[in-house]
DNA sequence: AATATTATGTTGTCTATACAAGTTGTATAA
DNA sequence: TTATACAACTTGTATAGACAACATAATATT
């Protein structure tokens, strides 16, 4: 599985400053200096760096420079990105527990099919996790998988616990963009327990539809998110 | 004011979507086709091309071609977008009423500071704004703008009604990103009041901070959102 | 000393070209 | 009929170079 050099540059650049071997609010090295680097063209690097800009790495200013992005101290929730990646950006501690599942649900049996309309799969396999930052329960995640060309799925543990990974890793499937639904709600009984706030709270609905590398495969998720404490970020 | 190709490009394609001379669903020309009407080579094209994609209107796929996207039901108010957009996007009939403003207040008579932090200005030009979808109240803004460099705004009436074009074309400032911190919160007296709501209704709340082309110069924005009728989309 | 001017380095835009890789339809072979 | 191979067309990745536009610091001018 060949990886596209600008991928790699992207990669390489967002472990540096992750590391904090660029400075936050410093300057990157010039595309120039960063074509030398990785011996490549400017449109190339330039990519990389527009890839950076879109994950929120990183501001870019005309005749001057491409800047590191300050880390955000919410979370970056309404972006594409996995769970464990929102937390590490955060520089917060998460755990994720799993409430129910993996199992098989027939579709009749799924609460919200409000944007499962274009294609018609029978079986999903259903989870439900609870995910906690320090240890405050922080949101309550369904998620819907169909059911098919996923052998042993069920039987095999997630890789590292990341569905994302687990999927991109064994079954090269990779999670490409996503679409989403927002709305606040009153918690439910069931949520509000799960979350330890009180029945009617408001709380954050989220209501997703991942597209994925492999041609009409979809993935769908319905989040109830505690926002008392840690506010959901996003940016473009 | 010279405007670059793969921006008239992205306009011209934009246009022909929204007018519906492409059809939902339906392919666009080839990169190379598209080469030969606009007279440009294929990165210039496909400078455009990504632009539409990062706006949402088309989808992409190695191989086969660009995809016109469905126009979304739900409003697409996380991204950044003008309130004239969005409403023009989901196909709807939008209202906008002020409700105070502009006025001038000083800093220290500003509820929210959260997000105006590395800068210091003293006074704000102060906007509050009722908006409307199809004759239901739907959000209530408020906007801070740095009270410096923008003679006579408060005198004159904004232009079509929007305040990022009337930056645009008399103050030659262009708004560019934005981040925002996203909340599910109780409805107080006052929204409920002005939404037409229950108190203690779930309100979706945004709290914005718009970044312009002019050094230093940012825009902040606390936005209240009806979410019973409709949703608030994004995707990426 | 204060103000222009210039030089230099940066990102933005654009051209021209090449090959890789995914998708689809067509022709061929079994 | 069915499967396989191929060709044509699509987007993805990458190179090499050019000039424009913006930012900043050094230099020259007033």
């Amino acid at each position: 599985m060949k990886i596209p050099l600008y991928r790699q540059i992207q990669a390489n650049l967002k472990e540096k400053i992750t590391l904090g071997q660029y400075e936050e609010g410093g300057l990157l090295p010039s595309e120039n200096d960063l074509c030398g680097e990785f011996t490549a063209t400017r449109m190339t690097v330039r990519q990389a760096l527009n890839e950076l800009v879109k994950e929120g790495y990183i501001t870019r200013q005309h005749g001057k420079g491409s800047t590191v992005s300050a880390s955000r101290k919410s979370l970056g929730l309404l972006s594409l990105k996995g769970w464990t990646e929102v937390v590490v950006a955060s520089d917060r501690h998460g755990k994720t527990f799993v409430l129910e599942g993996p199992i098989i649900k027939k579709i009749e049996d799924i609460a919200f099919k409000p944007l499962i309309d274009d294609e018609n799969h029978e079986e999903f396999i259903f989870f439900k996790r609870l995910r906690s930052v320090e240890d405050s329960p922080m949101m309550v995640e369904q998620t819907y998988i169909p059911n098919e060309n996923l052998p042993n799925f069920i039987e095999e543990p997630l890789l590292e616990g990341s569905l994302f990974r687990t999927l991109l890793i064994r079954y090269q499937i990779d999670v490409q963009s996503m679409t989403q639904e927002v709305r606040a709600v009153a918690a439910d009984k069931g949520i509000a327990h799960l979350l330890k706030i009180k029945v009617k709270s408001p709380v954050l609905h989220l209501l997703r539809k991942y597209k994925t590398s492999t041609e009409g495969f979809y993935l769908y998720s319905s989040i109830y998110c505690n926002t008392e404490k840690f506010a959901i970020s996003s940016f473009n």
